[in-house]
DNA sequence: TACCAGGTGACTG
DNA sequence: CAGTCACATGGT
């Protein structure tokens, strides 16, 4: 176990850039579409999120105006793909609440918050919780909060880095505190984390001509040596 | 067929 | 504070 100075750091993000190139994450979708997507693919895979998106547009349901007044049980059948459906649609109509009675409605008014009292707004939502917060404000408000995942946490252990704990805000600060704070390179260092965990550093890793194999503890156990 | 997927909150000792 | 559990569908 080591722990990575700011170079080890961009040098992980430059193998992956140059590995997959540019990712567009969620860049040119609505604020409202990036939440919702957020809170939906919450322990989900991306593509039931689609789904559950799709029946939200058809059913008219793409505003958090529109899912104030949708009743919870109409709610949670649009939404039934996405899993959790009923714990998501209470998450929706709580986060529809917070819009319609502490903003007026004006969602931007919420992300228009400095980042860490947007963040500690969110972070009061029932199931609103670190990531989930962190994908809000890095890919619908576009402030700098580095975000974790599962994803990111495998190829933080694997490439035996030492995170000073495990919690969130500690595999965090190992990304915020050796990189400039911007938001773009947040965002595409996080999307670039998860194409890789998603497709080569899976649960059985494909060790096998991954970009990080020679600076990688696990990457060099399936070496001949 | 089991396992996995861009987590969170509630409850227990 | 650290475990443990419920929540749930769809793809491989």
């Amino acid at each position: 176990m080591t722990t990575p100075d700011s170079a080890n750091v961009r040098s992980l993000y430059d193998r992956l850039f140059d590995a997959y190139g540019p990712q567009h994450w969620w860049p040119g979708d609505s604020p409202y579409e990036v939440i919702v997507g957020a809170i939906l693919t919450q322990n989900t895979n991306w593509t039931n999120v689609e789904k559950a998106l799709a029946a939200l547009r058809a059913a008219d349901v793409w505003s958090f105006e529109a899912i104030r007044v949708t009743e919870r049980s109409a709610l949670a059948t649009l939404i039934r793909p996405s899993g959790y459906f009923n714990q998501k649609a209470r998450k929706l109509h709580e986060f529809a609440s917070l819009i319609s009675d502490d903003f007026r409605g004006q969602l931007d008014d919420l992300l228009d918050l400095p980042m860490a009292e947007l963040r500690t707004t969110l972070l009061g939502i029932w199931g609103i919780g670190d990531e989930t917060a962190d994908d809000i404000v890095l890919y619908a408000a576009k402030k700098p909060s580095f975000v974790i995942d599962t994803y990111t946490r495998r190829i933080v252990d694997r490439l035996g880095w030492r995170a000073d704990g495990d919690e969130y805000r500690d595999y965090q600060s190992l990304f915020a505190d050796r990189l400039p704070h911007d938001a773009p390179l947040f965002n595409e260092f996080h999307a670039l984390l998860d194409e890789h965990a998603a497709t080569v550093c899976r649960p059985t890793p494909k060790c096998d001509g991954c970009c990080l194999k020679d600076i990688c503890v696990t990457g060099k156990t399936f070496e001949p040596t």
